[in-house]
DNA sequence: AATGAATGAGGTTTCATTCAT
DNA sequence: TATGAATGAAACCTCATTCAT
């Protein structure tokens, strides 16, 4: 009976707003951004479209927050250590990291690639996916050069490329695509 | 004072389509597909609405139509000699080659990136990518055969991930994206 | 190579504009005359969009020349004797010939009856509906004032309701409507 | 403050359900199935064309809920007795009740008999017409089972058909169709 | 007389967003 | 905080009609 607590309202707010990004990644991952509807996300979350109104702007600004939160999931949980100076050793746990990261947020993923490649259409969103994305080839730049590699800038967009076109395959085909397999190859590769 | 020849409408008729299917393909893969309306395609074209229409069922058949003929195009330009079989200096070519066709029809490979990545939507364009995209494995996997690789089936699916994350970082970044240096790069890992 | 005579022109046309009638008559009556199309009876026809205006004004201008045609062909074959005046004989024959020319125009009659049903829409068939029916309610209120019939005017209405009746029920379920005992029971009715 | 109650929203999408029924109904029945835009309905319903989509799932499906509704308003109030099974004087009781509907819901009877004429273009309601008519025949049939008639099932037929036809003619020009005139005429036909 | 590519008005439908409660 | 009825702009698509040939 009485009010709720000034705690608890925000608690209930954080609740509700993860509530709402993880029913629409979930369903932008499976049905696209534009054939999922804030109707089908109110629906499945089991709220009103008006609370969705409530917590954000509009649908576009809705799938920003979910790539900011992803990204920053992935650097937070992906944090090498200050320096961003990587060994051999901890490149090899950082891309085999990148895997089981991959693996366990599969629909951020595939939300993800898919938007790479429409990058004009959200071009808030852009800002987003680039500035997460450079630290990202920074730290392969960075080894390549300290490995004394001719040409480290080509290196690090290659193994860039390399990373994300295995992401991407195992994202179409996940219970067919080796990833284990891909990952010694890799090791192989780069001698790590 | 007489109806046009048959001759005639044939080849306005063909001429018609072909400046649809091109129009909507640069648009497609600028803004993506559910971004583009038959409204920005037909006045791109400078024809009406309505004509279009009048050669495609549907925008999704439009679709459909477009990455069929791209994916013929991109068979019959590639076709390498009869029996499939590739020795290393034709696998070479092969992934060389593959990189010309990446260049020189890069809208066309903007939109087969992305629908890739939501296959369940397009159900029908779907069974043609598959359809395409198999014999373009089996050459691998028969190459990793014949080399007595280990695991001809994963080195297939690696080298097509890698290939297409090359791809799809050049069609990202075209202006920046060592291409040239990533094709050297696979000749080394391959000795090809 | 030498030109048509005038005369084999005329017959053309008439030919031509026949079997434009017909085959709208058909195509209206299977699917209503809002769902076919200029197009379905060009093809049907297999005539061009154009030549069919170049008979006609209008697709409505088409609907009411077949209107017209059906309801002249029926006054035509249906003429009784100069005078309109029935002898319980000839009304008998009025009667069952009434029924052979519903068979024999099938597919007049179900437009004429669906056509019935929305005067509003059609405003200038309308006037030859009705112009039409004139005549045929004349014949039938002359026949009751000669026999003493008590109410005429209502005789005469509730007997072409009757006939109207008995033909839209034919023409919805034609394989198993009793045509031939609804004559008989009409004959009883009325002492024919 | 607090949002209206779940019976104040059952209240008003109720009431605006029927609301778009009743000005449907009319507009069909005056204009026609396909020459009533959805534009027209709304705007006679004061209403937006997107708040009739929350309400009806098509333009065909609004129809078909009109002709349900219409045929269960029918039966309801149309329930002889449990058995079905009919006196002289119910049938006389009956054939005049359906005289007061027919008058009392003027529009529905007007679609009710230009659908009949088409069915084969809605399909889905022509299972409803057929599956409301039933009973009906079931009614004379065993009617004139019951009082020997030599054919029953012509009979019945016919009867349906007479009925059928005055409808159709009331409906055509209500002011002037001697609807009591038809009743008395056929009571006598059946010594009702 | 004949063709069919082309038009454009207008139809049905969708859906992000608002707002009274 | 929460609801969902309501809006309206804009999407896809249809089709009677025109017109250059």
């Amino acid at each position: 009976m009485s009010p709720k607590t000034e705690k608890q309202n925000k608690e209930i707010r954080e609740n509700k707003r993860n509530l709402i990004m993880m029913t629409s990644l979930e369903l932008f991952a499976e049905n696209g951004y534009h054939s999922t509807t804030i109707s089908n996300i109110a629906k499945k979350a089991a709220i009103s479209k008006g609370l969705l109104y409530n917590y954000f702007d509009s649908k576009e600004s809705l799938l920003q927050q979910i790539i900011i939160n992803g990204m920053e999931n992935f650097t937070k949980l992906f944090d090498i250590d200050g320096d961003g100076v990587l060994t051999k050793k901890e490149m090899r746990y950082f891309i085999s990291q990148s895997f089981v990261l991959l693996q366990e947020n599969f629909s951020f993923w595939k939300i993800y690639f898919s938007l790479l490649l429409q990058p004009s259409v959200l071009t808030v969103v852009e800002k987003y996916l680039l500035k997460y994305l450079e630290p990202y080839i920074a730290v392969f730049l960075d080894f390549f050069q300290r490995n004394n590699y001719k040409n480290p800038v080509a290196e690090a967009r290659f193994i860039a490329a390399l990373l994300d076109g295995i992401g991407m395959h195992y994202i179409i085909d996940p219970a067919n695509f080796p990833l284990n397999a891909s990952l010694e190859k890799i090791y192989t590769i780069y001698s790590l």
